[in-house]
DNA sequence: AAGATATATCGGAATTTCCCGATATACCAA
DNA sequence: TTGGTATATCGGGAAATTCCGATATATCTT
């Protein structure tokens, strides 16, 4: 895990507010209960229309989020859920103890 | 504290390598020793000696880890130290549970 | 197969970051 | 005061990031 690349994708406004929304997706993206659950997370879509940024940045931006290992995505049919990966944020706040 | 702010200037390979120096500052550092002790930390021209990079540089990154909390600095003669501020390492860790 | 929908990728303009050299400021010593 | 040393600040070229519109890809529906 590159640490430098880590703290890149968290030095963002919008991805921090991304990540926020998503520790709560039912509260955050109530839209979405109307076509699929939140097992897998929320899908671009719903995420896109809540930042009021372009489909094409929301998807980059979660592209960048999980490259950093901080969500995890689940293709379903057309569309991609992105879900927080908690074991991530954890590692994240011991590694700022140990190695920063 | 901005988080944003906070997580730009550790997004950087070099600033990153200076906190990590600092946190063993009479290993990492032992040419201070010849002209003065390790209370306040160690002085701009000891940390730039060993990064290599130019001085303007180096006073400059420290002015960004000071900015964010991350170091203090303490001016004495024409030397300025600076040291890890621990307390805000403590704080990030948490933050990152909490508030990210 | 054709059209519709959801997401990913590409190309780019504007802004920011990286790191430099030059210069300014602060302090010390003679 | 003059000169030397340590640090800060300024101006800028190159690279990276931000966010966009256009386009490509994948999947579903009919």
């Amino acid at each position: 895990m590159d640490q430098v690349e880590l703290f890149k994708a968290l030095s963002n406004k919008t991805r921090l507010q991304i990540l926020a929304w998503l520790k709560e997706p039912e509260t955050s993206f109530p839209g979405q209960a109307e076509h699929a659950g939140f097992e897998d997370g929320v899908c671009v879509g719903q995420i896109q229309l809540k930042s009021g940024l372009t489909q094409s940045t929301v998807s980059e931006y979660l592209a960048i989020l999980q490259r950093a290992g901080l969500v995890q995505s689940t293709r379903k049919g057309q569309w991609t859920y992105y879900k927080r990966n908690e074991a991530a944020f954890e590692q994240l706040s011991k590694l700022i103890l140990s190695d920063v």
